[in-house]
DNA sequence: CGAAAGGCTCTTTTT
DNA sequence: GAGCCTTTCG
């Protein structure tokens, strides 16, 4: 058998033993995180005669989930089945489907995301009467989200209520909750907040689950809420065999009100808890390691933890500036076509990172002109188009027609004549029935109007043609195989020529192409229940999920994704104040603080090189700013740095000097093609700089040649042979 | 009713 | 620069 131990540290093999009591493991990263998880649940399952059926596995992402399950599918082929491995949403969703009923939660739910949330707080805020200009929507949620985040119900929220702000939230809160419950949905937080409701309402199914779930572990755990800890401690309440697996210097999503505290007051909650560091990075260059270190160690509040490798030295930080956004993106697309044409680097070797999505453009259409093959992983992110959402919506009400929110945007979605007004009557009919609006259209369309007559004879009609259309397609969606259904139901209405009539009809309708491919892959994968599967899972994928690996092409991404992945090559864009860290932060130290754990996010992900690009100017939202170089960089010594042309005694073009920082300009017409000079050891150059030397060593790394000269002035350099310009003297 | 045009505001990061 | 809202007109 393979040993699962053999190929792991002294601090890895120790954390795959440990596997009574709780156990907190502090991963650096690269530390071989992952490996040690699957190696663990590997070792209980192999070794400890484990049953995977007691096991649960909490993942970021349903991509590291599913990656989980492969790796152990080949450490532990028998023995991998029945695990329960799934993002935090991910397993409420099942426990809920399975056990929600007992606190009213049917369990054909849906699930509601964040356009849909924002539409029900504006309905909920109309009806109230509240000025959605005088409370933003996304603040309300905002309140709502975080009350949610810590198992407060609309009363609990009330409760607590101190400022008039909270107290509209609260009404608006409590309108929100009734809605969903009516339209038998739950958003995000719901998902966690009633799974935790449930667990405290009823012991009994609690037990069930505690029963079952003899280990569990959690990773990413400095990036768990209140809920998320509190639903994890219920779970693992008998056993106690608990381990949670994170990184505090890697926690960057306190704004979705993870808290930090969990992962710090963890050995306080759980005494008799060991703690594991995994100190020794195996991903990356020296010097990569210590620009990092620099950066987050400047950080106050934290414990120091200090990384360490024996991976090789590596070569500097490169540092450059461009003029403006598009120059930047030039001088990426430039840089990266010189990495693959002069050394042996791939596209998917390099990934491009940045603060925020709007920054994606620039690269893009800078790589759109250089024929620079790349995917994006989020923009607008897929499921969020609106052609999409609108297939989704009817999908949904065809599923659950007590959905609302989906009947709002559907009914007249290809236009068909039920406007506005229509749709405000039928609000407040519904709403003084207490139908959900399917209902009250039916009701209508069957006994006529004749009690209020709020509506013309035309709308009657035109709402009758509707409902029976969804009817006739409900039926249609029982017997047809998903993916025949699909086609009909887009048919139907007629969704080509609307799509077609619309600006960019083209790319819409390559979207719904798109997913009629999703649908296919569902329908082959679940033989029963294909809908409420593919509904389920197109509400919970995330951007990060479909990253292929397949194709050779650059990666763009946001540094918030990036988490838990790694590249070869890593440039990151925007590396200014007001960017990152983003001006958004400013007011609060402990946000600049995690703008700045976003930052050691971003370098540690690289394995061999790494690019700090700063544009002197950036239009945001139309206007054009200026913007100084980001306060992290300077954090970062001088000896771990290189210009992307080196120190040239040329002043850079556009601006003065800031706090010594040697910046490159990256200049368009410097990345074209250029021969190198064909050097030995031995050889005698020239460089513009440091003048006469000669040729110490060469060595290749990571596609690109680096010499090392002795310079008789300047002493010994080590230089890249495609950027220092080196002249050979015969 | 709905298409089109003009004006306004805001954008961090996402399961 | 986009998305949302309001206004205007057919």
């Amino acid at each position: 058998m393979y040993d699962i131990l053999s190929s792991l540290n002294t601090a890895q093999k120790e954390a795959v033993e440990t596997i009574s009591g709780p156990v907190l493991i502090v991963a650096g990263p690269g530390s071989g995180k992952t490996r040690v998880i699957t190696h663990r649940i590997a070792y209980l399952m192999n070794a400890c005669r484990v049953s995977s059926r007691n096991v649960m596995a909490v993942t970021f992402t349903n991509k590291a989930a599913r990656e989980m399950q492969e790796r152990l599918g080949q450490l532990a082929p028998i023995a991998s089945q029945g695990i329960t491995i799934g993002t935090f949403h991910a397993i409420c969703a099942k426990i809920l489907r399975i056990d929600g009923k007992i606190i009213g939660i049917e369990p054909g739910f849906v699930i509601y995301d964040q356009n849909d949330q924002l539409a029900l707080v504006k309905r909920g805020m109309t009806e109230l009467n509240l000025d959605p200009k005088q409370y933003a929507l996304s603040a309300v949620l905002g309140q709502i989200s975080a009350a949610k985040s810590q198992t407060f119900g609309p009363k609990d929220y009330i409760q607590r209520g101190r400022s008039y702000f909270e107290e509209i939230v609260g009404r608006v809160y409590e309108r929100y909750q009734e809605m969903m419950r009516a339209s038998n949905a739950l958003d995000f937080d719901d998902l966690l907040m009633r799974t935790v409701e449930l667990f405290r309402a009823h012991k009994e199914v609690l037990e069930r689950y505690q029963e079952r779930y003899v280990h569990v572990m959690v990773d990413e755990f400095q990036d768990t809420n209140t809920v998320q800890y509190e639903m994890v401690k219920m779970l693992a309440g008998k056993h106690r065999n608990l381990c949670v697996v994170g990184d505090p210097d890697q926690s960057i999503y306190s704004w979705r009100s993870a808290d930090l505290r969990n992962i710090l007051n963890f050995e306080k909650d759980y005494p008799d808890a060991k703690t594991i560091i995994l100190a020794q990075n195996y991903r990356s260059t020296k010097t990569i390691i210590s620009a990092a270190d620099a950066i987050i160690s400047v950080s106050s509040m934290r414990k120091p933890k200090r990384l360490f490798t024996d991976n090789e030295q590596g070569v500097p930080v490169t540092l450059a500036e461009a003029y403006n956004e598009q120059e930047e993106a030039l001088f990426v697309a430039k840089e990266i076509g010189r990495l693959v044409s002069y050394g042996g680097a791939a596209l998917r070797d390099v990934a491009v990172m940045y603060r925020t999505n709007a920054q994606s453009r620039a690269i893009e259409e800078a790589f759109i002109r250089c024929g620079m093959p790349y995917k994006l992983v989020a923009g607008t992110r897929f499921y969020e188009r609106r052609e999409v959402k609108d297939i989704i919506a009817y999908l949904r009400l065809i599923l659950n027609p007590a959905d609302d929110i989906s009947l709002i945007r559907i009914i007249n979605t290809p236009p068909r004549g039920i406007g506005e007004r229509t749709v405000d009557e039928l609000l407040v009919w519904a709403k003084r029935h207490g139908f959900s609006l399917y209902d009250a259209i039916c009701k209508i369309s069957e006994l006529g109007d004749s009690e209020s007559r709020l509506f013309t004879p035309r709308a009657v009609k035109l709402m009758g043609d509707f409902q029976k259309m969804i009817a006739d397609l409900r039926q249609k969606s029982n017997s047809l195989k998903l993916l025949t259904f699909f086609d009909r139901l887009i048919e139907r209405i007629d969704f080509n020529s609307y799509l077609l009539a619309s600006p960019d009809g083209e790319d819409r309708l390559n979207n719904i192409l798109e997913l009629r491919g999703v649908v296919q892959e569902y329908d082959d994968r679940f033989p029963e229940g294909v809908l409420p599967a593919l509904l389920e899972g197109v509400a919970l994928v995330s951007d990060v999920d479909s990253l292929s690996e397949v194709t050779d092409t650059v990666t763009l991404i946001t540094l918030h994704q990036a988490k838990g992945l790694e590249f070869p090559i890593v440039f990151i864009v925007g590396m200014e104040d007001g960017i990152l860290p983003h001006i958004r932060s400013f007011d609060a130290p402990e946000q600049i603080e995690e703008e700045r754990r976003l930052c050691y996010v971003g370098i540690t992900r690289a394995k061999r090189r790494v690019y700090l690009m700063r544009a002197f100017r950036r239009s945001m939202m139309g206007a054009s700013n200026v913007n100084a170089p980001s306060r992290f960089l300077k954090d970062i010594p001088e000896e771990l740095t290189c210009g992307a042309r080196p120190w040239k005694s040329e002043k850079p073009k556009y601006h003065r000097r800031e706090r010594d920082l040697d910046w490159a300009v990256a200049d368009p017409e410097f990345c074209e093609n250029q021969s190198l000079p064909d050097v030995k050891p031995g050889d005698d150059v020239y460089h513009d700089q440091f003048g006469r030397g000669k040729i110490v060593s060469i060595n290749t790394v990571c596609g690109d040649t680096e010499v090392v000269v002795s310079f008789r002035e300047a002493g010994t350099k080590k230089l890249l042979l495609s950027l220092a310009k080196l002249e050979k003297m015969e």
